[in-house]
DNA sequence: ATACCGACCTGTCAGC
DNA sequence: TGCTGACAGGTCGGTA
């Protein structure tokens, strides 16, 4: 289940192998679930675009397009900045947005490798490979933003980078858990059930506390502990429960270090009472009673 | 406006 | 062995 360390996994490895690629051509499947942009629309914007940065927003992987030009003869006449990497966003014409869902995978494919079941989308890329996006339970979604509709920049604020006046200023006056909170996406967006649990438990915090009711003191242990354990898991290359697959097909690792998520029943790490779960607004919740109050 | 809850979807696994 | 049903959870839309 990618959240934003694995998501962040996975557009690395798409960046590394696709940037600077072009899209000949796009075919999706027949099904009308993963496409907030209909197919039809979708494979007429891509076809003919160069593929810029690849990089994570939120749970979303982002694509930045541009038009492919013809070589420039008058070389340099048209360049802005430095060469290679960092392209000035002005120049992107589209982006193709792509948020994974629970099961959904981003594979960078040599065409002669079969399609795996569940394949929704096929970008044929001129060096000859595929940029295909699998999804079993098609709960991933497609979409591509032209440039009138602005650069993407997520429904939420950045965990990884929000400062503590910001963070507390998310939860002021909510009456929702704080668990509940960490989960809505337009407060803080990349945060899953995972992660919400590890951080809790990392800040001492149960997870059923009112998110308006904390302290400023507590609120920045929560906003340190929830970098702490995203950037610790970006280490490590994402987080693995049973779907997850990084762009190369390798599985991440990181699930060997959770202290609360998965562990109903077993030992605190910390002080050995037995790891109890509830459910919380409609997700389990995994917490040490005795070190989160 | 805010909060809450069921539906979506399919693979996996426990239990019979 | 083979079947059934519970469960996983990110997001969306309906309802309170």
């Amino acid at each position: 289940m990618p959240e934003l360390p694995e998501v962040e996994t996975i557009a690395n490895g798409v960046d590394r192998r696709v940037r600077g690629d072009s899209i000949v051509s796009a075919w999706f499947s027949g099904y009308k679930e993963p496409f907030k942009t209909p197919p039809a629309e979708m494979a007429c914007g891509l076809a003919g675009m160069r593929i810029g940065r690849v990089y994570r927003v939120g749970k979303h992987i982002v694509a930045d397009l541009t038009k492919k030009r013809v070589r420039a003869r008058s070389a340099g006449a048209t360049r802005r900045g430095k060469a290679g990497a960092g392209r000035s966003s002005s120049e992107v014409q589209a982006q193709w947005i792509v948020h994974l869902g629970m099961t959904g995978r981003l594979l960078v494919s040599a065409s002669e490798v079969p399609l795996p079941p569940h394949t929704h989308a096929v970008l044929s890329l001129g060096s000859g490979r595929e940029l295909r996006f699998v999804d079993a339970r098609r709960f991933g979604r497609l979409a591509l933003r032209t440039v009138e509709d602005g650069i993407f920049a997520g429904p939420g604020s950045e965990p990884l980078t929000i400062s503590d006046a910001d963070f507390a200023a998310l939860f002021r006056g909510r009456k929702l858990s704080i668990k509940a909170a960490l989960l809505n996406q337009k407060l803080l967006h990349g945060v899953g059930n995972i992660y919400a649990d590890e951080s809790l438990f990392r800040a001492g915090i149960r997870p059923t506390r009112m998110a308006g009711r904390l302290s400023k003191e507590r609120l920045e242990g929560l906003r340190r502990a929830l970098r702490t354990v995203l950037e610790s898991a970006i280490r490590a290359g994402g987080s693995s429960v049973s779907d997850y697959v990084d762009a190369d097909g390798v599985r991440g690792f990181f699930q060997i270090q959770h202290r609360v998520y998965g562990r109903e029943g077993e030992p605190c790490l910390v002080c050995g009472t037995r790891i109890r779960r509830i459910v919380l607004g409609g997700r389990s919740t995994h917490y040490c009673p005795k070190c989160q109050r």
